[in-house]
RNA sequence: GCGCCAUUAGCUCAAUUGGAUAGAGCGUUGGUCUACGGAGCCAAAGGUUAGGGAUUCGAGUUCCUUAUGGCGCGCCA
């Protein structure tokens, strides 16, 4: 049952659309006030009374119903307050009966969402800086999902660019094939970094990176096994952690897949006298200098990342005819989307207005910006491992008896890392620290977990008895906020598609867990009356399937116990 | 210099998109476990929503302006 439309149809105004009033209907700042609320300032002045006024007069004129408990006038408002036991009795029936399906919905049906995100640099590490962007990108993926499109999750790899020709001659300078076999991306981090501080003193060290370049280009053998052995390395790598994250991918199609997928759109843009000759290199210019030029082809004739993403941009639409296509990449290439959007509407591709850049926040370390050259990192497989460590510490001293230990905290670990890169808005900065994110205390992951953790423990501990359920014994305050803050959960789910937000569904899946434990605190469960037990113990299987599929949206795990 | 973004409690952030007395967590202080999990709960202290102006019944939210910070601005990605 729809109770906000169910009042806006009752409120009948004449010149006002039931729409109209709907629309306006909000939840009231204090519960205390009711479940619904209308403010009048609106269209008071169209009935020619004051909001006050009009709020009385709407009332007045509000009949009985049996879902509704009152309406009454206060000030300029008119506050609802329905029939608890009726909200009850529909939103149990309503979470209970969907289940995994409480929160989806079937929107989306026959509309594909490409969502570009995560994106890893080849030979590159896999760093916190890169956590945010992924549990945002598959976190909106999930969402998607579970409002009924089809999902294209795309990795764009970053696997093309001079620094693979750094890499080689870093290589075979320095590098020693077993122990990079053993030591992953951390070893070729390791000869990254020396190139670096060695091609200060040793410029010819870049004459000779740009020629193994060359040679990748050119299809040399040696130069294309190393190349393709740098990124078996770091793809095995970061499979790990995808693994751990529950992250997956549709299309791996990275940079060197638009090599030859350049020209022909190159040659479109010389067609149609967008492409322009400047310096020796070949740029788009915008009307009115809207931004700055955008630069196609280097003076050298080698192409840019812009080109590459244009490439990519029609490749996406051609393939899979999307909807939309999202970006999840952080802010500081706000320019970069805005000059290739504005290529493709000066093309003439009105689907241009369907590329939307999901733009995030910056993950920086306390003591500065993370650095791959200078190999100032955090390497993302440590911070899951220490944080699964810290769990599994908590749970020797609180659980000793766990059977599955490791398992639990891992996900428990894992799910802190998660939740907090995921409950604020995405465009907040991050400043990481392991203080920070290893406290399982107030507004964490570990904290709805535990809450799922004690609801799990209560319906294993408590048979049900006979089939009546009595609702008066969910019918208070701390009740009620719970029902409403579990009603609310699907609608997150819808923002957080809209908005590109998932912090709306963390936030969500927060106030679920908030209200419960408060509720628990005064509720006596297993003693209770059999009809007062079984209908708490519905509430409790409603919060733990919010919760659920909340938290699985998020991509975090709901262990039973913890 | 120009452009984009941010600025809310000591710190990290919310605020149903223009609605009622701006809410949480962390930290601090003080309470709270022989009813089901204390990774919990309750309470206190903490605010000129960076400053100024405008719009209107009403502004943390929209517009202008100033300040501070971050990011970016043709041959990296």
């Amino acid at each position: 049952m729809d109770f906000k439309k169910l009042l806006a149809d009752i409120v009948i105004l004449q010149y006002v659309e039931p729409s109209e009033v709907e629309a306006l209907m909000t939840r009231p700042k204090d519960a205390s006030m009711g479940d619904w609320c209308l403010p009048c300032f609106k269209f008071a002045s169209r009935f020619g009374k004051s909001p006050a006024e009009l709020a009385k007069d709407i009332v007045s004129r509000i009949g009985a119903y049996n879902f509704l408990e009152k309406a009454e006038a206060v000030g300029p408002y008119v506050n609802f307050t329905l029939d608890k036991k009726t909200v009850a009795a529909d939103v149990l029936e309503r979470v209970l009966g969907e289940g995994e399906e409480f929160g989806s919905s079937e929107e989306g049906a026959g509309k594909t969402i490409c969502i570009d995100y995560s994106s890893v640099n080849i030979a590159k590490p896999f760093h916190m800086g890169h956590m945010l962007n992924t549990s945002i990108g598959a976190a909106l993926y999930r969402i998607y999902r579970a409002l009924g499109y089809r999902v294209v999750g795309i990795n764009h790899l970053g696997d093309w660019g001079t620094q693979f020709g750094k890499l080689i001659v870093a290589y075979k300078k320095w590098g020693d094939r077993a122990e990079i076999e053993k030591r992953g991306v951390r070893g070729l981090l390791d000869i990254y970094v020396k190139f670096h501080t060695e091609a200060e003193k040793c410029p010819e060290l870049d004459d000779e990176a740009r020629a193994w370049f060359k040679k990748i280009e050119d299809g040399d053998a040696e130069a294309l096994e190393l190349f393709g052995w740098f990124k078996e390395i770091t793809l095995k790598e970061v499979g790990r952690v995808y693994d751990r994250l529950g992250v997956t991918f549709d299309s791996y199609a990275g940079e060197s897949f638009y090599n030859d997928k350049m020209k022909p759109v190159l040659d479109e843009l010389e067609r149609d006298g967008l492409l322009e000759e400047s310096d020796g290199a070949k740029l788009v210019r915008f009307k009115n200098d809207k931004y700055p030029p955008c630069l196609l082809v280097r003076s050298d004739g080698a192409t840019l990342y812009a080109t590459r993403d244009l490439a990519a941009a029609i490749y996406r639409k051609n393939t899979y005819d999307f909807y939309k296509c999202l970006y999840v990449v952080a802010y500081q290439q706000d320019l970069h989307f805005k000059q290739l959007f504005e290529v493709l509407r000066m093309k003439g591709k009105p689907w241009a207005d369907d590329l939307v850049h999901v733009a995030h926040g910056m993950v920086s370390l306390e003591d500065g910006a993370l650095s791959t050259r200078s190999g100032h990192v955090v390497f993302l497989e440590d911070v899951l491992n220490t944080a699964a460590a810290k769990a599994l510490e908590i749970i020797d001293k609180k659980s000793p008896d766990l059977p599955d230990k490791a398992a639990t905290a891992e996900a428990v670990g894992v799910g802190a890392i998660i939740f907090g890169m995921l409950y604020n808005s995405r465009i907040k900065d991050v400043t990481f620290s392991y203080d920070k994110a290893l406290n399982f205390d107030g507004e964490t992951g570990p904290y709805v977990q535990y809450t799922y953790a004690r609801c799990a423990s209560l319906v294993a501990k408590c048979e049900r008895e006979g089939d009546a359920e009595d609702l008066d014994g969910i019918a208070d305050e701390d009740s009620r906020a719970l029902i409403n803050a579990i009603a609310a959960y699907p609608e997150a789910v819808r923002m957080a598609a809209e908005k590109y937000e998932p912090s709306i569904v963390a936030r969500s899946v927060m106030d679920v867990a908030q209200a419960f434990n408060k509720f628990y605190l005064t509720h006596n469960i297993a003693g209770a009356q059999p009809a007062v037990k079984n209908a708490r113990l519905s509430l409790v299987e409603a919060t733990m399937t919010a919760i659920r599929n909340g938290l699985a949206l998020l991509g975090i795990k709901t262990p039973e116990k913890m």
